[in-house]
DNA sequence: TCAAAAATAGGACGTACGTCCAAATGATAT
DNA sequence: ATATCATTTGGACGTACGTCCTATTTTTGA
């Protein structure tokens, strides 16, 4: 091992030019010059592209997933986890802007491609999916949380693809701001429903 | 000019590929396949791939202006104009469930090439924008028509990206609803708006 | 210290692509 | 009928890419 792993440095690099330059556009001397290692190289830990691409995908669902894990640990309540969520908005917004949301394109490239990955890559997807539908599950809203989090999602994916559009407009925080305010509408309906459940049974706090 | 001319043919083929396989993974042999051509003819009508694009861009920009046109005419209220605008994710819920959406696919691959050609697809986003834009005006929301507009055209593309994601899902049905309900608030608010105002200067009708 | 294994370098090979061209064919007008 | 122009053909050219191989260097372990 070299400095942190000449593998993982290859994995990283992929990462950053798949998201930037697209899957496709982006060649083994591409991520070969950005790691500083000879072409020849490659194939020693890497067969094919495609073997690049699961590793980068792979990749991207361990730093998805830890992310989640931090966002459940940080918040103390499912709302303040989901406006979490709705904040990478905000905080990943310059590179948003000038590529997109990096779960959005690659998945589209993918299903263009007709490549074999799109499965791997919709997993990201369903990352997010699954655990906003906890989040909202939580939140009391049991019945339709995953009709939730696929509303939050498709937001999430629309903002991003107009924000890349149209980079120089406060668009993007608007349009995050209006998602805080229904999520707060979200808890406000599941909090009567709850309060009404509690009537019938015990009396509330 | 042959059976509807080569020129219009070259176009339409690239239009379809560019949308189905994307601009960079289609080839000149793609294209002189479907429409039965030499490869060499190809070099008669576009000196460059670019030149196709432009192409494409300007005929989806006059097909995207014809169908805005017909909506027009056809639609009696701007909200049954708006409603036109939400229910083309139905009337191409296939293509879309296996292609994305043509204008922001496209887009999104343009912007990871850094294309020149970026600027020209962009406006078919403005093109729906403020076609919307008038519609809101229009209904009485002259105030934030533009965010409603670009509220909207948002929330299509989220919906697009999702339902190629998900395509086995009702997803897409069910979020068109919403997208209908939400213009009915829309136009809830504008009506009391409106009619406090003409509270003020005339009794209303 | 030295043999075995891991890692790296650099280049070869075939293919596909965008581009370009010269020749052939078809259409048009006098 | 023939000269002129538009259209089409098939292939050449250079480049870039994914893939693959062998030789060399570096690391490892007894």
């Amino acid at each position: 091992m070299s400095k942190r792993g000449t593998r993982e440095q290859i994995v990283e690099a992929a990462d950053q030019l798949f998201y930037t330059q697209g899957y496709e556009h982006t060649s083994f001397a591409d991520i070969a010059k950005v790691v500083s290692i000879s072409r020849g190289n490659f194939y020693y830990h890497f067969k094919t592209k495609d073997e690049i691409l699961d590793a980068v995908i792979n990749l991207r669902l361990e730093n998805t997933q830890l992310m989640l894990d931090r966002w459940e640990v940080d918040g103390e309540t499912p709302a303040e986890r989901i406006r979490s969520f709705i904040h990478i908005l905000i905080a990943n917004q310059d590179k948003i802007k000038r590529f997109g949301c990096p779960v959005g394109t690659l998945f589209s490239e993918l299903a263009k491609l007709d490549h074999c990955a799109q499965t791997e890559s919709r997993a990201l997807f369903t990352l997010f999916r699954t655990w906003l539908r906890q989040q909202f599950t939580l939140l009391g809203c049991e019945a339709d949380a995953d009709n939730l989090a696929m509303h939050l999602l498709a937001r999430s994916q629309g903002v991003a693809t107009l924000a890349n559009a149209f980079p120089n407009e406060e668009f993007l925080t608007q349009e995050v701001n209006q998602m805080c305010a229904w999520l707060d509408t979200c808890i406000e309906r599941a909090q009567k429903k709850s309060s009404k459940r509690s009537a019938y049974s015990k009396s509330s706090v």
